[in-house]
DNA sequence: CTGAAAGCGCTTACAG
DNA sequence: CTGAAAGCGCTTACAG
C-alpha cells in the first residue's frame, strides 16, 4: 500500500499552507470560502485521514475515553459497558475498553496504560477498594459503580435499593431470611448488605423480629449455588424462607440450587437478586430483582468526565424494584409436604 | 502536576545523548554498562515513563492489538474477549475492545479508528458477511470466528461441531427434530446448519428417515424462546422430540419456552446448544452442547496476527461434544399423558 | 485571513 | 559505542 496522504500533501494539492489545510480541518479558526473548498476537495480527492497519532502528540489530547471493568465476562458488567460506549459515542467519543479480570495490578496497569495514551478521562468500575492510583492523573478519572480510589462515583444508591428489597421480603411474610453478600472488599457490597440488615433491624426493633443470616462470597454464580445449598441444607424449620443476594449471577445461582434439592421457588423459598441482566428474565422462575439503570449511570459518568472543569461530586441514580416469579409469601409452616 | 519528564530531562540528568536514553530504552542496541546504569538510574530517579505517542508517531508501530466483536453483551463473545485479553498480555500486548452492535457501520468506523490509530493488528469477529474493509489494511487483520471480509479465519470447525450434535441426538433415537439457525448472513450460522442438516440427510438415506424443520432467527435468548414456542405449539404427535439450536443463547430461550409449556426436558423434549457459555452448566436441566475452545481460538489469532510475515491461511480448531442433562432418549410414543 | 516556522517526544540512520 | 541531527504528522503562536 502507498503511503497515506499527510497534511503536506493535501496542502500542495490545494496550493495552500499546511496551516490553512490544519484549520479547515478544526473547522475553528475562520478560512475564506474559496480555499476552504479547494482543501475540502483535495481531502477527498486524496482519500485524506488525518494521523490522530501526531495529533495527540502536540495536543496531548485525544477522543479516547478509556473504561477498564473488572470482569467483562461478568453481564452486568458487559452491559455497563455496551451502555458507557453508546454514551461515548454520542458525545463524539470513542471508547478503549479493558478487563481487569478482577486484579488491582491488572487495573492499575490498565489505568497507566491509558494514561500514557493520553486519552481523554478513564472511566473506572473498580475491582476492589484498591489503593486507586498512585500515579498523577493527568487526566480526569470517575468511580462507576464501584469507588476508585478517592475519584468521584457515579451509582445506583445501592443502600436505598438494598432496602427496596427488604422491604419487599418482610412485606411478603419472611422472618426468616438469609442474606447473600457480596465482597466486603466492595463500596457495592458493603452498602448493599448494610442497608438490608439496617432495614431487616429496624424491622425487628418496631414490629415483628427476623431472624437474619449472612453469608460472603463473590458476586458470581459459583458463590450463590455454593452458598444457597449451604443454607438450604438446613432442616426445613430453620431453613430460610427467602434468600436475599446481593447480585443477579448469585441469586440465579441459588435458584440453581434450590432446585437441586427440589425445593420450590417462590412456594417454599423467596429468591431476590440485583442488578437485572437480561437473564434475569429468562430463568425459571422470572427473577425479582434491583434494576440499575444502566444507561442513565453511563452517561452520567461520560458527562462528569466531559464537564469543564470536570465533575467532582459524587452522583447517585435510584435503583428500581422490579417483581417477578422468584418471591412470593412466606410459606405458612406445617403447609409443607404436599408433595 | 508538573510535566513528565522527557528522554531529553532523562539525558540531561545522567549527562549523556538523548540518543543513548533511547537506546537502554529499547534494549537492543549495545550501551557501554556504565552509561546503561547511569541512565537507568535517571530513569527512576526522575520517574520517567516513555511517551507511547510519540513513539507511535516515529515508528508508527504500537503493541495495541484492537478486536471488534459484534456485541459485548452476548456471553460468548464476553468470553472470547477476555481469551484474547489474556493472549495478547501473554505477548506483551494489550487490547483495546469495541463493540459493533451488530451494525456493520459501526464496525467499519472502529476498525478505521484502529487503523487511524495504527496498532499493532486488529482481530475482528464479523458482525456478519460484510463486504469486509474499503480502506487499506495497514497492518494485519484475522477474522475470529466469523469471517471479516476476505481475511483469514481463525474459528471452530463449525460443521464437525455441528455433525457431533446431528450424531449424538440421531443415536439417541429422534426422528423429529427442529433446528433453530443463526443468521444467513453470518459464515458460522450457515456452516452449523448446513452441516447440521446433511448429515441428518445422510442418515435418511442410509437409515431411518428424519423429519427435520428448520426456523430462522438471531444467535439472542428472545429468538430462542420465541421461535420455540411457536415449534412446541404444534400437537404433541407433530411436534419435534428434539431442537438442536445454533448457539446456547437460543437453547437457553427454548428450555424456558419449554418450561412454560410444561413441556419435560430431557424427558418429553431435547434440547441443544453450541458454545458452552458460562450459563449452560447452570439452567436447568444443565445444557448438552459443543464446547468452543476460546483460549485456543483466542491464542491462535493473537499468534497469527503477531507471526512475520502475518499467517495468511485459515484455522479451524475441533469443538467438543458435552453431554449434560438437556437431552436424552426420545420419548416413546404413547408414553405420554402420565400426568 | 494566511504562511513560515517551531515544536510535541521520540527513534534511527549517519558520522566519528 | 556515542552524539548531533533529521524527521514522524500534526497544531499554533507569531508575523504580516
Amino acid at each position: 500500500m502507498s503511503k497515506m496522504p499527510t497534511v503536506k500533501d493535501v496542502a500542495e494539492y490545494a496550493g495552500v499552507s499546511v496551516g490553512t489545510v490544519s484549520r479547515v480541518l478544526s473547522g475553528e479558526a475562520a478560512v475564506k470560502p474559496l480555499l476552504r473548498e479547494r482543501v475540502n476537495d483535495a481531502i477527498s480527492a486524496l482519500g485524506y485521514r488525518p494521523n490522530v497519532t501526531a495529533r495527540a502528540l502536540r495536543t496531548s489530547r485525544t477522543d479516547v475515553i478509556g473504561l477498564v471493568v473488572p470482569d467483562i465476562t461478568n453481564p452486568f458488567f458487559a452491559q455497563l459497558a455496551a451502555s458507557v460506549e453508546r454514551a461515548a459515542l454520542e458525545c463524539g467519543h470513542s471508547l478503549m475498553l479493558a478487563s481487569s479480570h478482577n486484579d488491582s495490578e491488572a487495573e492499575q496497569s490498565h489505568v497507566s496504560a491509558f494514561l500514557d495514551r493520553s486519552v481523554r478521562g478513564i472511566i473506572v468500575v473498580a475491582s476492589s477498594d484498591g489503593s486507586g492510583l498512585d500515579l498523577p492523573a493527568s487526566v480526569p478519572v470517575i468511580s462507576l459503580d464501584r469507588r476508585f480510589g478517592t475519584f468521584p462515583l457515579v451509582s445506583t444508591n445501592h443502600a436505598q435499593a438494598a432496602t427496596l428489597i427488604a422491604d419487599h421480603l418482610y412485606g411478603l411474610g419472611h422472618r426468616r431470611i438469609a442474606y447473600i453478600a457480596g465482597p466486603t472488599d466492595t463500596e457495592a457490597g458493603r452498602m448493599r448488605k448494610e442497608a438490608f440488615v439496617s432495614r431487616m433491624d429496624g424491622f425487628g426493633k418496631t414490629g415483628e423480629p427476623v431472624e437474619l443470616e449472612i453469608a460472603y462470597g463473590r458476586f458470581d454464580y459459583e458463590s450463590g449455588e455454593r452458598i444457597a445449598r449451604e443454607l438450604l441444607s438446613y432442616p426445613p424449620q430453620d431453613r430460610p424462607t427467602a434468600i436475599a443476594a446481593a447480585s443477579d449471577q448469585q441469586a440465579i445461582g441459588a435458584l440453581r440450587a434450590a432446585r437441586d434439592l427440589k425445593i420450590d421457588v417462590p412456594r417454599k423459598l423467596s429468591v431476590t437478586g440485583f442488578d437485572d441482566i437480561s437473564l434475569a428474565n429468562l430463568v425459571v422462575p422470572r427473577l425479582t430483582t434491583i434494576r440499575q439503570p444502566a444507561d442513565m449511570l453511563a452517561r452520567r459518568a461520560v458527562s462528569l468526565l466531559l464537564e469543564e472543569p470536570p465533575g467532582k461530586g459524587d452522583e447517585m441514580v435510584d435503583g428500581s424494584l422490579i417483581v417477578r416469579g422468584s418471591s412470593g409469601p412466606c410459606p405458612q409452616p406445617g403447609a409443607s409436604g404436599r408433595k
